[in-house]
DNA sequence: ACCTGAACACCGTTCAAGT
DNA sequence: ACCTGAACACCGTTCAAGT
């Protein structure tokens, strides 16, 4: 019970720092999977002393987005669609970061939810896409049917596909997902995508 | 110039076959990215055979899909929609497969086109989208401003959609996606998410 | 309290030697 | 013509030993 709060020797923090910096040098340029022997290495630092302050590859991860998500939590998205695109933006900015943060999130904030940044910055990221999605809704400009799963689904996919083929075709990704889930706009056809009537129209 | 067909030995057609069957096991159970050693070890053959069949591991996926895109080839697409259901769904039978074939078929049919059986297939898949999605534009159900990339981006997302989150979540993906580049679907809005209007209405 | 680096298990890829 | 398996370079992860 005894939470003594113990202050971190000086050397530890700096080690700590400089393994973030050659994290986001490395991952930035091999992606999420890149070589942890390498980041310590370029930190300048035994590679057990990367376990001791990482204990896994996620936890360098979750350090490393701290500052950024910050920065994506001070923001105040202008509507839905805003918000999509910061968020899939974000999701790219390392690859392999995409599927990082989607099985992430799928899984409700990861394995360790308690002293979890990531977990938690996962959790604030659903709660305001739920609200940003509950204005859409009232404000008219998403379908009422429409699940925040399938929101979520579209940022992860145009985050994925900002990594793979850039900005453009990801933005375009989601303007026509989110065009797609306007009111009405799935009420005729979808099914084989060709004739153009057959369901009842709305009202 | 001389192209003396050899005929193959028995040894090495059996080797060739058991190797592709414990790769299609492997990369069922552990994705694309699976250790090639394993799959040597359960075909029971030494490494060095493996890669004196297959050089590189896209020579594996390519020969492991050939039969898949086969059958993908022989059916006929029920329009536009039905296509890249079809597409989203074979391109994610394995985990890793989707990120595979986007970036094959991105570098438009792989390093060496010639008697390379994916960039081959990928290349057919490229040609059938092209005509399915004029007749998508033809039959009004998709605008003409919509290009291909636009499409094939959707198909790619989709089947890594598949990998990560299911079946369901990437068919409402398609659905959405082609609704909102349905003639008109993206006329009003598509900036913030927020006021429907602004845009002059079409025609 | 923190750091080091050897140790172990694993994988990708090549290549000399065999049959 | 094909197969084998040792060899090399690399990586993830742990842990005894240091300071």
């Amino acid at each position: 019970m005894s939470t003594t709060a113990r202050r971190p020797r000086s050397d530890g923090l700096r080690n700590r720092a400089a393994l973030l910096v050659a994290a986001d040098a490395v991952f930035a340029a091999d992606g999420t999977g890149a070589s942890l022997s390498a980041v310590a290495a370029r930190a300048g630092v035994a590679i057990g002393t990367l376990y001791k302050h990482f204990p896994t590859r996620r936890n360098v991860v979750g350090a490393l987005l701290a500052d950024r998500h910050d920065a994506l939590f001070a923001t105040r998205p202008d509507g839905l669609a805003d918000w999509v695109r910061t968020v899939a933006s974000h999701a790219a900015t390392y690859r392999g970061l995409a599927e990082f943060l989607a099985s992430d999130l799928a899984a409700g904030g990861g394995p360790d939810a308690a002293g979890d940044r990531l977990a938690a910055d996962c959790a604030r990221m659903a709660e305001r896409t739920d609200r940003l999605v509950a204005e859409a809704r009232a404000a008219g400009s998403l379908a009422e049917d429409v699940p925040v799963e399938d929101v979520v689904t579209l940022m992860n996919a145009a985050a994925w596909v900002r990594e793979q083929e850039g900005s453009v075709r990801a933005d375009r990704l989601i303007t026509a997902g989110l065009a797609g889930m306007r009111p009405g706009a799935r009420e005729w056809n979808s099914g084989d995508g060709r004739t153009p009537t057959r369901r009842e129209p709305r009202r």
